[in-house]
RNA sequence: UGACCCAUGGUGUAAUUGGUAACACGACGGAUUUUGGUUCCGCAGAGUCCUGGUUCGAGUCCAGGUGGGUCAACCA
């Protein structure tokens, strides 16, 4: 059975198992643990889920179905001030979202709060616990400092019998918020921080929204995390890497809890982080907060909700991270990566259509007015299967307003005055000339001739023009709301920048919305949530705003434009 | 006079665990194309932070530097 699963690692292995998963085949190798391979995702329910939270769920999940293993969901609610409900559904839905199940083990750290404190108990018990009556700045105070030992509390040797006595007492209410707390005795003087006597239970009287008003005390993080995994038999507890000075607190915990072989083990690696954006819950709260986007799923939110309405799939979220890879090297990723990994993702799978942002009426002086005929196009030419679809195809027309230049420069294929061009599926047309406004100096009209033997899929529609456009016939065009969305900061690295404000970078045309946009009437059906291309343009994808008669749809991404590189 | 972690082309990763630096993205050039997209072909780009050591052989091991990160919530 493990040799199976061995097996079938090595087969997908490549090269670049990375140094987590080669642990864990060591570990299946060695049949640590009786060979069982468990796993948990642990979000704290206090906000939602972004892009870095996908980077963990994909390594835990991934990792436990890749090796025969499970992969627990536990919600971290260990903080009844900071957490609620709400944020519960929302992580579920984006977990499922991204392709991931953990069948019917849902788990609440808070399911093991009696355990917990019996365990705190216990320690007091065997003087390994103690309660402290000083306030929270003394304790800080005492504790030194990294390069400064800390000096011992003076409760730090209350007898067994007190300290369980005062421990009772804080669970049943009697004391105050900050009068006391439960500390781990280990030792004050530690070059580690984290075992300088650590908190691990605090009083907090706000009600906790599983147990109610049962407990007076909650466990600190510390104090559950390792526990938890310890009772739910995880065996390899994957968090980030700012968690690897936790990591002797972790053992020494699990150390005192534990009764046979079978022991849990962190392994820390790095975030993600993404260039032009920040990724922790409070910045983005801020920018929420501060109105500087709409919310927590705005499009241009590196949330799992934002990502999701901008366009983006699950697959090509997994794509990139299965492309960024696992280490301990505190990473700044590309988003052109990111970028890279939706458009190869929506290139296979998103049907083409036509889509005017900027709409130049063209008309066809040849073409005979009160005519319409229909073009057949294809519905994706990387998918065949997908099929056709028939669009009009009149007298006047809508061009993009880039796909038009008086005075063309050098290199330029598409329309100008004398220059032939193929619509797309249906002729190849020659502009004739143009008329401007007189005050403005706008282009208002653009007069071209059609070739009527040029029709595609004619029998002589073979002549060769150097470019093809999109275009969408005037009187059949569905009006349209687009919206145009650019990274959020225009620093790479916004939080990276000493004495300025993260906020100071926020990109001011990040977001641009385009009303009059004119778009093929097959799209009159579109549902929020799908996806095109326009073609030539980007990818696009229904905003959950739309109604019924006014469509709106988020731009993903842009094609690659080796023309607006060629113009620099 | 702290502990722990990290360092490989522009970016992110890999290197059969000591055997002579590879892949992806990006860049550049070309072919194909009824998307200036896609696809295909080609090309450039690091000698692995520095110094020293061990070894027949070091990106991999050791020592010392340098640079970066994390840690002093009754947050997670």
């Amino acid at each position: 059975m493990n040799e199976e699963v061995l097996d079938n690692s090595k087969k997908e292995s490549r090269p670049g198992i990375n140094f987590i998963e080669q642990i864990i085949i060591e570990d299946i190798r060695q049949g640590k643990n009786g060979g069982k391979i468990v796993t948990r995702f642990p979000p704290e329910p206090n906000g939602y889920l972004h892009i870095g939270h996908a980077k963990a769920i994909c390594l835990d999940f991934g990792l436990a179905e890749k090796y025969g293993g499970v992969c627990n969901l536990r919600f971290d609610d260990t903080n009844p001030e900071a957490e609620d409900v709400e944020y519960v559904e929302s992580i579920k839905e984006d977990i499922h979202w991204l392709g991931f199940d953990w069948g019917d083990r849902e788990y609440y750290a808070s399911d093991y709060f009696d355990r917990l404190y019996e365990f705190a108990k216990d320690l007091i018990r065997r003087g390994l616990a103690y309660v402290d009556d000083q306030p929270a700045e003394v304790i800080s105070e005492q504790r030194g400092s990294p390069t400064r030992p800390g000096i011992e509390s003076p409760y730090r040797n209350r007898t067994v019998e007190e300290n369980l006595d005062l421990f009772e007492r804080m669970n049943r209410g009697e004391f105050e918020e900050g009068s006391r707390v439960l500390r781990a005795k280990i030792d004050m003087s530690s070059p580690n921080m984290h075992m300088r006597d650590p908190v691990i239970y605090r009083i907090l009287k706000t009600p906790h929204h599983r147990t109610g008003t049962k407990w007076n005390v909650y466990p600190m993080y510390d104090f559950a995390h390792g526990q938890c995994d310890y009772f739910e038999g995880v065996t390899h507890s994957l968090c980030t890497l700012e968690f690897e000075v936790h990591r002797p607190l972790y053992d020494w915990f699990i150390d005192q809890l534990r009764t046979g072989e079978y022991r849990p083990r962190q392994i820390e690696f790095n975030r993600l982080n993404l260039t032009y954006t920040v990724m922790s819950k409070r910045k983005l709260l801020e920018l929420v907060q501060g109105g500087y986007v709409s919310g927590w799923d705005d499009p241009r939110m590196p949330t799992l909700c934002g990502l999701r309405r901008r366009g983006y799939t699950p697959e090509s979220i997994r794509k990139f991270i299965d492309l960024i890879g696992y280490t301990k090297f505190e990473a700044i990723n590309d988003v052109s990566l990111l970028e890279h990994a939706v458009r190869d993702d929506l290139n296979l799978h998103a049907p083409r259509v036509f889509g005017v942002l900027n709409p130049l009426k063209v008309i066809i002086t040849n073409y005979p007015g009160g005519v319409t005929e229909e073009v057949e196009v294809e519905n994706n030419p990387e998918d065949p299967g997908m099929g056709t679809r028939k669009v009009p195809f009149c007298r006047e027309l809508y061009i993009d307003r880039e796909d038009f230049m008086e005075t063309p420069p050098p290199k330029y294929y598409r329309l100008y005055p004398g220059n032939e061009v193929r619509l797309k599926g249906a002729y190849i047309i020659k502009c004739t000339g143009y008329r401007k406004n007189d005050h403005t100096g706008e282009i208002d009209e653009v007069y071209c001739t059609y070739d009527p033997e040029t029709r595609s899929g004619g029998p002589s529609a073979n002549r060769k023009v150097k470019t093809t456009i999109h275009w969408v016939s005037a009187p059949h065009a569905i009006n349209a709301e687009i919206r145009l969305y650019d990274r959020l900061f225009t620093h790479e690295d916004p939080l990276g920048q000493k004495d300025r404000d993260f906020k100071e970078f926020l990109n001011p045309d990040s977001l641009k919305i385009l009303k009059n946009c004119k778009l093929e009437p097959s799209l009159k059906n579109a549902k929020p949530l799908d996806k095109f291309q326009f073609q030539r343009v980007g990818y696009f994808c229904v905003d959950p705003d739309s109604t019924e008669s006014y469509l709106i749809f988020n731009r993903t991404v842009q094609l690659k434009d080796t023309w607006s590189k060629l113009k620099q």
